[in-house]
RNA sequence: GGGCGGGUGGCGAAGAGGCUAACGCUGUGGUCUGCAAAAUCACCAUUCACCGGUUCAAAUCCGGUCCCGCCCUCCA
């Protein structure tokens, strides 16, 4: 695996020690719920997680929360609250919306607040060693005295000077050198030190929490593209001389979502709250939208974008509704205790077909098959050859993608190229063949395994909903039956209503096959439904208006035709 | 001004010396269908901002030009 590293500007082998990985991503300032443009680290960092979970690495993952800082006590003081209690209520909201993303809980999120005493213990330290001095009741890092300040950006000291937007305050022994301990303000939050009363400056808090909970030298650290200068950079300098060791061995950072070409930003004002973006589209299609271009490149936003994720996204889900519509239809039992580890079986079939070509994954997938299948003999045709090899071929493919600095592009790309395989084969397939549908299935589970890496089909299944689901079909057998006795307007009609509701119908071969991704409105279907039902009343069609009471009935609704109006309820109430 | 990164079809986006320039959206055609829709399959860039150069071979390497984004200030 090769992953890109800031610090040295080039892809470099991912080699740790052992099987566990020490990985620290920069969390956010909690003064507000979190935008879009928050939730690309979130998911690109979780996806690098489940990733290196997948290949079987164990990720002690740390992300902190900034719950002391300049905004959220100007926040704080706007709505009348305690700074760390507007803190830790964005907090809060934070893991809502983390959650809604599917995103995976760290092992540890520490906050700023929980660790002043290891700050100032820090700070002490950094005075002691000469790398820090007090001014009245501030403390500065000395960047001059760590000679390599400079190495995670790429710019020396120099052409820092040069830049000269650096606030020149002539308390600072060089314009550069940065806060790490700032004076109370009259009025502001506070705590003792050795200096006065004062808090942290902003950088030296992941410094001290990312060491105190994941050892001297950590394996990944991440974070936005906008952080390296200087937020990551100071992290390096304080982190080092205290330690004395190498702080972090490979640094990731994320490019940045536009709009309009322009950084999306809460000063900018031009940001989305991910919350509401979250209220129109599914959670697997936003993780989709952000993980479709690769975490480096820059990503421009608009509305429209989300809108072609989601269509896109269908399609892969398509594939796994498809398999699961063909199992419905068989003994589940069959299939019940056959493979459980896929991907083990895929990566055997895909190395036999890389190493050895056709006929070794012949004999391979045959004793395979015959393993898992508990059957004597297995004898696979060459149609079914051709298909597990295709699987395992793009299966690799899939693999190689990651592994190369997770291009989750190039990745998703080669699940469309599975889900299209499967969709073939599924077409060839002859509903009594047992062993295909075997395979197919094979497929499918190793397709939905690679999908949930990225946090997609987390809700393709929808959950049963006894009640709509039995109005549902009731009102499919309506429309069954009116369309049997070529009453295409009735069935019409019907579609309509369900399409209005988001049910899509799909008239297919084998009958009606419907799916719907909300949650089902059944106030405003029946309400609808019973509008049809009047007008069928009066143009005299009593025997659908008879049907569509009939077959609601027997879903537990009853109807009730008063001089008032038609009114529906549950029988079960 | 300095430091990074980028400009690929109608759109989004991979590709980083040689296989048909992935994949998705849109569009077109076929299959399915009572008709639609949906689903599904197929097709859709002789060309990669521009100009030169290196090479048997360049979207990919080198030089120049023109654009764009990020950082140098709180930000993911």
């Amino acid at each position: 695996m090769r992953l890109f590293n800031t610090l040295t500007s080039s892809k470099e082998e991912f080699t740790v020690d052992s099987r566990e990985v020490k990985m620290y991503v920069c969390g956010p300032t909690t003064y507000n719920y979190i935008h879009l443009g928050n939730a690309r680290p979130l998911v690109v960092f979780d996806t690098v997680r489940r990733y290196l979970d997948f290949k079987g690495y164990n990720v002690n993952y740390v992300q902190n929360f900034t719950d002391v800082d300049d905004k959220i006590i100007n926040r704080a003081a706007e709505e009348n609250m305690e700074p760390l209690d507007l803190a830790a209520r964005y907090i809060d909201e934070y893991f809502v919306d983390a959650d809604a993303l599917g995103i995976k809980r760290a092992q540890v999120y520490p906050r700023v607040s929980d660790h002043i005493t290891d700050i100032i213990e820090a700070i002490s330290k950094l005075i002691q060693l000469g790398y820090a001095y007090q001014v009245d009741g501030d403390v500065y890092y000395r960047v001059k005295a760590f000679t390599e300040y400079g190495k995670l950006s790429h710019r020396s000291l120099e052409d820092m000077l040069a830049g000269a937007r650096v606030e020149i305050d002539n308390r600072k022994e060089e314009p550069v050198d940065f806060a790490l301990w700032k004076e109370a303000k009259p009025g502001e939050l506070f705590w003792s030190s050795p200096w006065g009363d004062g808090r942290p400056g902003w950088h030296i808090e992941c410094s001290v929490m990312s060491t105190r909970y994941l050892g001297d030298s950590i394996d990944i650290h991440g974070g936005g593209s906008d952080l390296i200068f200087p937020h990551h950079e100071n992290e390096i300098a304080q982190a080092e001389p205290l330690t004395g060791k190498q702080f972090v061995k490979y640094w990731l950072h994320n490019g940045f979502i536009t709009v309009n070409q322009e950084k999306m930003s809460k000063s900018l004002g031009n940001f989305f709250i991910l919350r509401d973006i979250l209220a129109k589209f599914p959670p697997d299609v936003v993780r989709f939208y952000l993980i479709n271009t690769h975490y480096r490149s820059p990503l421009d936003f608009d509305d429209t974008k989300l809108e072609e994720a989601r269509r896109a996204l269908a399609r892969l889900k398509n594939t796994v509704s498809l398999v699961d519509e063909l199992l419905s239809k068989m003994d589940s039992n069959i299939i019940r205790d056959i493979v459980t580890d896929y991907t083990k079986l895929f990566s055997a079939l895909g190395t036999a077909a890389k190493n050895q070509g056709a006929i070794a994954l012949e004999t391979k997938l045959n004793a395979l098959l015959s393993e898992y299948y508990r059957h004597e003999d297995v004898t696979v045709t060459e149609q079914q050859t051709n298909f597990v090899m295709a699987i395992a071929q793009l299966h690799e493919k899939f693999i190689e993608a990651m592994d190369d600095d997770f291009n989750t592009a190039k990745a998703i790309g080669h699940l469309f190229e599975l889900g299209r395989e499967i969709n073939i084969f599924l077409s060839h397939i002859i509903k009594t063949d047992t062993l295909s549908t075997i395979i197919v299935k094979l497929a499918s589970n190793h397709f939905e395994n690679l999908g949930k890496i990225f946090g997609f089909f987390s809700q393709i299944r929808n959950e049963s909903n006894p009640e709509a689901d039995s109005i549902l079909a009731a009102l499919i057998n309506v429309r069954n039956s009116a369309r049997a006795a070529k009453n295409y307007g009735l069935a019409d009609r019907m579609r309509d209503v369900l399409n209005e509701e988001q049910i899509v119908i799909e008239d297919t071969a084998e009958g009606p096959r419907c799916k719907y991704e909300n949650s089902l409105k059944v106030e405003s279907l029946l309400a609808k439904v019973l509008e049809i039902r009047n007008e069928l009343k009066a143009a005299k069609n009593f025997e659908f208006a008879d049907l569509i009471r009939q077959e609601l009935n027997m879903a537990q609704i009853l109807i009730e035709d008063t001089p008032e109006g038609t009114r529906w309820k549950n029988a079960e109430a």
